[in-house]
RNA sequence: GCCCGGAUGGGGUAGCGGGAACCUCUGGGACUGUGGAUCCCAGGCCCCGGGUUCAAAUCCCGGUCCGGGCCCCA
């Protein structure tokens, strides 16, 4: 009986891999140059942090298990709850801000389809201890400089919690219309209203705002203080050459965010398309610590790479092709242009010269050096272009990685 | 959790009640010191379990996994 990869998880080749590498190697540069430092927290957590977070009702879609002791755990689903617990671990009397980023897999226990998987990875940011709409502009900009650094055709919709909470604000279980509001389902935001008896003015208002769509001059005319907040934002993220959207009607109905709430979407994708989401939130105090503000968004990587574009970096590759004879004094030579950076391949087949050049073919090498007795006798091997065929000997004192240069 | 479609050598496909076929691939050889072409030899498959039938890759039921969508999306 064989066995198969477990239900949403994937394997990774050689091919997918270097490009997923390099992928995640512009995301933590640009991460860093924004002075963000990675940190990294347990592939598993007490079940109650995730619970905490986000109602009882997420232990469905977790791996949650019991250990050894009968405590119980939970694969992490996410990254942004564990970064929280360690700052309130570890982190608390660090000088403010904090600014930290992430790459790790999660898991869903999800209904896998196109872009959504069992184990999927997360890159994200968070920069704890300030609420100043300074810096939520410089997250959205981190994000925004990932995504457009890697080539992605995206959107951004900049919306805000408090606004519509001020609205609602007075209005009992608000939370199921907020919901409503964020799945854009006026139908049953209708009903729901009535139901509540929300007044007439305040359904009105709700309707206009969750229309609202597109740049600052949308917010002339809603007279809350909130708004201002998110058009100071808007202001700052001129600055920062970032183009967005303003959407009062992306709410969230969890309690835990605070003020601005974005989401980056791709029409690329299937179903799934948003590719990064973040907001404003307060979590420290939901976990026992001080209240502490805190600004961040994750990236959905495993998205982002089906649609990006990167370089990848290309290394020569050097096949060092060897007779019975001749192959200990390959390995020595292999050895040494190593470590100049090349990668060298050596048979390890005891093959036939033919089929060793035919073997650099086939993974596409970009030389082959040929180590032959004949020219050993003169302190030479063979250098062969496999692309242009072009062959030459060459003192073995002399070789140097200038040789091999496509 | 729900709906639709699918699963045949490692990869891609044909067959859809009665001989499992093709392309590619992998290893070796033709050619014992020179790759990409050609030819030869070898390798390996009907997702799993049950049922119908004289006979099942083929029809039926259940399961698993994949793809698309719904729900959900922290």
């Amino acid at each position: 009986m064989k066995i198969e990869r477990p239900r949403g998880t994937r394997d990774f080749l050689p091919e997918e891999m270097e490009k997923r590498r390099a992928v995640e190697k512009v995301m933590r540069r640009i991460a860093e140059s924004y002075g963000y430092r990675e940190v990294m927290t347990p592939t598993f957590e007490h079940s109650e942090l995730f619970k905490i977070k986000s109602g009882e009702e997420i232990v469905k879609e977790m791996y949650v298990f019991l250990d050894k002791g009968g405590r119980e755990m939970a694969l992490r689903p996410e990254l942004t709850a564990p970064v929280v617990r360690m700052f309130l671990d570890c982190c608390e009397v660090l000088p403010k801000p904090l600014r930290f980023y992430y790459f790790s897999n999660c898991f869903r226990y999800e209904r896998p389809q196109r872009g959504r998987f069992r184990e999927f990875w997360q890159f994200g940011a968070e920069l704890i201890g300030s609420n100043s709409c300074l810096a939520e502009a410089e997250v959205i900009s981190l994000a925004y400089e990932i995504l457009k650094a890697l080539k992605v055709e995206f959107e951004l919709k900049i919306g805000h919690v408090g606004i519509m909470r001020k609205v609602l604000s007075g209005i009992e279980n608000s939370e199921k219309i907020m919901h409503l509001i964020d799945k854009k389902d006026v139908e049953n935001l209708l009903s729901e209203m009535e139901r509540l008896e929300v007044p007439k003015d305040v359904r009105e208002k709700v309707l206009m705002l969750m229309d609202l769509k597109g740049d600052l001059s949308i917010l002339e005319d809603v007279k809350i203080e909130e708004a201002d907040r998110l058009k100071k934002l808007a202001e700052v993220l001129e600055d920062y050459k970032v183009k967005y959207k303003l959407d009062l009607g992306i709410v969230r109905g969890l309690d835990y965010y605070t003020g601005v709430v974005f989401e980056f979407y791709s029409e690329k994708l299937g179903a799934q398309k948003q590719i990064c989401g973040g907001g404003s939130y307060e979590l420290a105090s939901l976990f026992g610590g001080k209240e502490t503000p805190a600004t961040g968004f994750a990236i959905g990587f495993d998205r982002v790479c089906e649609i990006c574009e990167v370089d990848l970096e290309k290394r020569v590759k050097v096949v060092v092709v060897s007779f019975k004879e001749t192959y200990s004094k390959a390995i020595e030579i292999a050895k040494k242009l190593r470590e100049k950076d090349l990668i060298v391949i050596i048979d390890v087949m005891d093959r036939s010269v033919k089929k060793q050049l035919s073997f650099a073919n086939d993974i596409s090498a970009d030389f082959a050096l040929i180590v032959g007795g004949r020219e050993l006798e003169a302190g030479e091997v063979l250098i062969k272009n496999l692309r242009s065929g072009e062959q030459f000997g060459v003192k073995i004192s002399d070789l140097s990685p200038a040789l091999f240069v496509k």
